[in-house]
DNA sequence: GTGCGAATACTCGGATACCGCGTGTCCGAGTAAGTGAGG
DNA sequence: CCTCACTTACTCGGACACGCGGTATCCGAGTATTCGCAC
């Protein structure tokens, strides 16, 4: 899996503790992670073709959440960055093996349902947690963060 | 996820069905899947470090199950092949963020958790499927198969 | 003082190189089988 | 006829190139702000 993901999660909930509607630069969210800059703006940009954040041009641009953390599963986010291909792909070798039937086969391949169910499984993981669960954990364990946070990118 | 998963869950259930003392060498099952023998080598030979496959050398050697199929997991197959590190790693990018502890972070991290949640999840899906369900469900649909594998690579 | 307009600086967005890992291939070491001679 | 040692051919095993997807970067198009000027 792309790292790319880890920094779009990470990022993502900068901006849920930021919670504010002015628009935060890329220069400060990648200066913020010690990130470079102009590759995480290109995965600022599938985050917001996949509809997980709104860019606003110009001075004082930048970017902002488009739903409530709720509202963002982790499955949203990894199919942003990764897409929706699954990881598991059958090339359907079967049907250039030995005894294969002529017309190929009728029904689906056995290796590749129960890899795709093992897939499901991951998938419907990511999909049963949102952003705002992670947040709640993440302050479990360090309460400080929320302050912390916006102090370094929301409203100076 | 390699494509190599593949060649070696359909070249292990081509075993489970030839079901022989005898092994069979990787040019009869390269030849028999059409796929390129010599990279098909590399695949088997991370199948038997595994412990899932024994290997004999000299004239009549080849590979053979090394368990019985039903003790088999997918996720043998998985770990085998692609390696025991899980598809998300986190790179702890948190610690160079903005307004971390000195010290790091004594909690695990957040993100990092949710992921290997959902990592589990796939995992756990993998490990309660053995080579044996997928022979089943696949001659379910095909019951030829074990026949004609047996013909194709089996005693002659 | 107020409204308007152009200059300006800052932002996103897509097009462009670089690099590591998976993909694919090759040749050498080792081994079991086959073969022939000798007892 | 049986045993043994040599030859042979076949197998696995690790070391060696190639290509593509992810990684990283840059410059151009577009926009909200801002400053100055006219009214």
């Amino acid at each position: 899996m792309g790292q790319g993901v880890e920094w779009a999660m990470h990022v993502l909930l900068s901006l849920v503790w930021v919670d504010d509607d002015r628009p935060v630069s890329t220069a400060r969210l990648a200066a913020g992670h010690d990130l470079p800059q102009a590759y995480l703006t290109k995965q600022l940009q599938a985050l917001v073709r996949a509809g997980l954040l709104e860019s606003f041009a110009g001075a004082h641009g930048g970017f902002r959440l488009a739903r409530a953390a709720g509202d963002i599963t982790l499955m949203d986010v990894v199919t942003a960055i990764d897409g929706p291909e699954p990881a598991f792909r059958c090339t359907e070798i079967r049907e250039r093996a030995a005894g294969a039937p002529r017309g190929g086969f009728r029904d689906a391949c056995a290796v590749d349902a129960s890899m795709r169910r093992a897939d499901l499984a991951w998938r419907t993981a990511l999909q049963a947690q949102t952003l705002a669960d992670v947040k709640a954990e993440a302050e479990l364990h360090a309460p400080e963060i929320p302050g912390v946070t916006r102090g370094a990118y929301g409203r100076v």
